[in-house]
DNA sequence: CAACAAATAATGTTGTTACGTATATTTGTC
DNA sequence: GACAAATATACGTAACAACATTATTTGTTG
């Protein structure tokens, strides 16, 4: 369904139209995934932040690079990492070398979660199956470059 | 800049990278408009939901319908309602038909403040100018084929 | 080396959004 | 006309976002 009319609006010029669609697509896509993470009790935004630790093999990440590698920038990292420790699913401590820092790093439960989420390609064939590889790749290319300022 | 190197991660599929890829990028291009909002001390969702009360024409529109028509559908349409009333932006009555539903529809100060944000050409051209209209109009096509459930 | 600037994270506060549930009203059925 | 079901909205709570402030540590400079 062309977008004008998934959320009835009218747009000036197909710019415009492309910065609403986006915001859509993102959103629709993404509710699926939320729905994934609620059966295990995870919020996306700590479903990123557990990858971004997973992504490190163990090595230690500070609350920094944690911010710098999140999807929305502007996240408060200290208290999502505060309820992740609650929750046992990352470790948290100081840094002997610079004690302003802190080292995260994701725990065995941590993991074991992550595992089992991990998005089966089941799952993604329901969500975006009915496209080819070619228009995938495309997509991700034209993304990429909406991304880059000029 | 790929989106692997944007934010240092790996995925096992195109398809898996897509998700992300929307993601992340619906939030970077957002973050420009967000700004846009502050100055006119808005959100996102609340210039969203202005602008379909404004489609609407002065003809009123329940919270139902507002939710349906919303980019972000899960939203809490009263609460959001609540704020644009205080800010005396729309107008909230009870509908006479039926006193379960809300009539709601924008105030001329609602209207005043949309005209003077009405995203300019400029400002698009900014974050988006350095794509094509062909790479648009492509972009266009393609969101709206993901979106579509099959 | 002392004084000051910069870096890093935690905390306080407020506004907003997400999720689940509760309440009020209407509609349909017998 | 009583009652169950459906519909529309409101509310309670937790999570998140935005922004400022503070505390601690490190780096720099005279």
């Amino acid at each position: 369904m062309r977008i004008e009319d998934e959320i009835k609006s009218k747009f000036k010029s197909d710019y415009h139209k492309l910065v609403v669609n986006l915001h859509v697509t993102s959103s629709r896509i993404g509710e699926s995934f939320q729905e994934e993470m609620k059966k295990h009790d995870l919020t996306g935004t700590q479903y990123n932040v557990l990858r971004i630790l997973r992504g490190q093999n163990q090595k230690p990440a500070s609350i920094g690079l944690i911010k710098e590698r999140m999807i929305e920038r502007n996240s408060d990292v200290s208290r999502i990492i505060d309820r992740l420790v609650k929750k046992e699913l990352i470790i948290r401590k100081e840094n002997s070398a610079d004690r302003r820092q802190k080292d995260v790093i994701i725990s065995e439960k941590g993991l074991e979660i992550l595992a089992k989420i991990d998005i089966k390609d089941d799952n993604i064939k329901d969500i975006l199956g009915h496209l080819s590889i070619e228009e995938v790749t495309q997509l991700n290319e034209l993304l990429d470059k909406a991304r880059s300022k000029k």
